[in-house]
Parts: C-alpha cells; sequence; structure tokens
DNA sequence: ATTACATTTAGCTAATTAACGAAATGACTA
DNA sequence: TAGTCATTTCGTTAATTAGCTAAATGTAAT
C-alpha cells in the first residue's frame, strides 16, 4: 500500500480524525486519549500505530508517559495536509479538544 | 457522519484514489473508467458515487456518455485537497493517468 | 524490585466494505 | 421505438476493520 493511501486510510476513521483534531491543541499521553475517546487502552494504542506508521503523529517520552504530537515538520503531504485539516470545526472533535485542555493527566493516568 | 471524514473514507480506498488520479489528466465516462480499472460497472459506478458524495467530483452529460470530472471550484477544503492530491506520483496512477490518455471511449464503450 | 504507563498478542465478535453476476430501471440518442 | 450508456437493486461472498477482554511483555521511574 503506497504512502499516500496509508495516510487517507489513517484519516478515513472516526476515532483517528478524533485523535489528531486533539493532538492540535496538546501532546497527550495514551491514557489521556483513552480517557476521553472511551475506548480501551489497546485500541487506542493501536490507532496510534496506524497514525505514526502513516506519518501523521510521533511520540516521545516525557518521563513515565508517552506523548504523541502532531508531526512538526515532516513530509510536505502530511505538513500541508495538516494544515488543511486544522480548519476543520466539527460539534463532536471540538468538544474533544475542549475537554483535552481541561484534562489534567495527574488526574486520569 | 461528517462531511471531512467522509471525504477521507472516501479517498481511503486504492480504486477510488486511481479514479481520482486519472480525472486529473481528462473528464472520463463510466466505461472509459470502467475499462481501465478493471471491475465491473455496476461496481465502478458505486465508486464514483461515493467520491461525488464526497464532493470530489461532479457529473455532466455529453450526448449519450456521462462524464466525470474533479469537481473545479468547490469547498475551500476540497479544492486544496485536490491541489495537494496532484503531486502524488506513484507508479499505479501513474499508468493509469498514461493508459487514459491514449483511450479513445469511441473503442472502448 | 516494584509500580506505572504502554504495547503487543491472542482469540473473539460484530460491522463494514468491496466485489461479483444478474436483472431491472433510467436517461438519453438516433 | 430501439439501442446505448449508466444506475440501482438483489443476493451473495470474501476480506477488512474496529472493537473487546485477558494476558504477557516492554520500558522507565521511584
Amino acid at each position: 500500500m503506497y504512502d499516500h493511501l496509508k495516510i487517507f486510510k489513517a484519516l478515513g476513521d472516526e476515532t483517528r480524525l478524533r485523535i489528531v483534531k486533539m493532538l492540535e491543541v496538546k501532546k497527550m499521553c495514551v491514557c489521556e486519549i483513552t480517557s476521553i475517546i472511551g475506548s480501551s487502552m489497546p485500541t487506542v494504542s493501536n490507532h496510534l500505530k496506524i497514525l505514526k506508521e502513516a506519518g501523521l503523529v510521533v511520540q516521545d517520552r516525557d518521563e513515565k508517559y508517552m506523548n504523541y504530537s502532531l508531526i512538526s515538520k515532516g513530509d510536505k503531504f502530511i505538513d500541508d495536509l495538516l494544515v488543511l485539516i486544522k480548519d476543520i470545526d466539527e460539534p463532536q472533535t471540538r468538544s474533544d479538544r475542549e475537554t483535552a485542555i481541561r484534562t489534567d493527566r495527574n488526574h486520569i493516568c
């Protein structure tokens, strides 16, 4: 499967698009994302893997947490795509972003 | 399902991405597309419906043929996305485009 | 070492998706 | 009205996908 197809497949899933839109506002660890998405941790972890393999997100460890964030300087196609996605403003993902801002990982994880 | 998700789902299928890339080079009727894609006409017709409902392609009748083409002036998100997609150059879709140029509907349909 | 966060695997549902052939229907042309 | 291109529907099959729980493993901090 070629890269661009992989990218569109990654984004063509509601849960993964929700995750991408949340990561626009802040870096998040798996358990924060899990608490907002409402799926199990293995499920969320797998979605993150798919996003990572599509080149959309990157991970870095922050002490005991694994932080996920949108890739900042990657492929031109992906950078431009992420700019386009920033303009998406839709009730579910907006609510997720507001929740994400209010969420403190020290209370959740 | 909200619009942007519908768009990514439409593009997250190899056959439909092939169709989009072919439509970059010319308007095509269903039987031309069918002959290049190699699926049955009902199948291709359904893919075109999905692309149409995502707002990516439009149709217009040209005599006995139904021409499909990429939307030229639509939603800003879609316009920008189609610009990004233009840069995709990958063996399968390139070959499709070359075939499309060489294809004469009067011989095929 | 133990704890905490994360990932992976396995085995399992359930839902969705893509495809087919065949047949009926539409839409338009000649 | 007969022919052609296109669409839709039906019934079916096969593959993929998303989700779960449970359990094992990895990784790093305390």
